[in-house]
DNA sequence: GAAATAGTGTCTGTTAGACAATATTTC
DNA sequence: GAAATATTGTCTAACAGACACTATTTC
């Protein structure tokens, strides 16, 4: 039972976990709850609205961005009110701006508020998910910019997993992947330029499973 | 907006698909429906309780078995009767048998008749899951009795997986990894007797996915 | 001893992972 | 030309996948 904003007595919810870089740190947009706690964005269900409807109505209020990557994360509750919350699972990337006048927050998955109810669990969960599937899919595409360089997406991936990786056997798979493709433009800065790419959502974005039984 | 069995006026269900192999097959357990349609067995979730409790309760009316694997596959709906239905994924050895008087009946995945509602739509979906996690967890076992040969647990495989597999590699492979132990028994039959193993639920149960982007 | 099933080992190609030097830009 | 950053290639160990014969039991 995730804790839900402003529809207190709904028998069904959902919340929504939002994920984007900001500075350099993967950062979760939260609501103000009760007293000093924070909440998960969330709100009751309407009368005939899918689920997904309901989420990204809720994503609308937050957030400027009409799309963004949303996937259903995981059911939880049966007791408490509202007794069932249906939890999503939502990646922005970093351009998405608050919504005007909206009173969420971004906080750093590092040094997290109280949360109320089962927001921690919920929040432990999404991270442990996005961490995994960044490592099969493409997922990590969705926090960055149409273009972007692959010293910035290698940073992403870094960010996000907590852990350095080898340039050179970065570059190596993620070039021969075919999942990214060259825009011809530069990103200017101090040193040397780097190229620009951007995403191919045709190219296969998941990745078989090394199997334990084949 | 599954099906859901006797309770149609409630707001939240939870429906269950039901593995086990069978003569050789994988099967699904089905409720007969309206007319000559089946439908994934569910029930209306009940005050207070919790969703895995409803499933577990669900279950306890279909077969005679208490443990079972059960993981939650995803939530429908958010408009119909019921409103929405949690789905859970459950599997039992062979040996589990259905309930005395019951009338859901076993039907192998490759001959499914009529499903009511979205119920083919989560069944495939249910059966996708099975596969591909199969391959990199270690949820077979839970189709397969606490003892087993080699012989028999890749055969499981392969029903699964609808796919031959080298016996040579998958052994090897099965061994290598710890995840059995032999048990001292052997499996007497027409020729040279198996050795039996049992699962190891101590040993690692997933494994790494293969890194697309390490 | 024939039939049936269980059990075993090797080779090859691919890939993950470790590792350091050169190229291009700005100031 | 110094500073900063981007870009590039090789070697090795581990593993997936292909492949054929021997061992043990029953009848």
């Amino acid at each position: 039972m995730p804790p839900t904003q402003n529809l207190p007595g709904r028998e069904l919810a959902v919340t929504v976990v939002l994920f984007s870089l900001r500075e350099e740190a993967l950062q979760v947009l939260l609501a103000p709850g009760s007293g000093a706690s924070w909440l998960l964005p969330g709100q009751g269900l309407r009368a005939g609205e899918a689920l997904e409807e309901a989420a990204n109505r809720v994503l609308t209020g937050l957030i400027d961005r009409r799309e963004a990557y949303l996937e259903q994360l995981y059911t939880y509750g049966g007791t408490g009110r509202p007794a069932v919350s249906v939890a999503y699972f939502v990646l922005v990337p970093a351009e998405a701006q608050p919504a005007p006048g909206g009173t969420a927050r971004w906080f750093p998955v590092a040094a997290l508020p109280g949360l109320a109810g089962d927001g921690a669990e919920i929040l432990t969960y999404a991270l442990r998910r996005l961490r995994y599937k960044l490592e099969y899919s493409a997922v990590g595409f969705q926090l960055l910019p149409g273009e972007f360089s692959l010293p910035e997406l290698q940073h992403t991936y870094e960010i996000i997993l907590d852990e350095r990786l080898d340039k050179r056997n970065f570059r190596r798979r993620m070039l021969q992947s075919g999942i990214i493709e060259p825009t011809g433009h530069r990103r200017l800065g101090e040193g040397r330029p780097a190229r620009l790419y951007r995403y191919r959502p045709d190219a296969v974005a998941e990745v078989k499973a090394r199997r334990l039984f084949p």
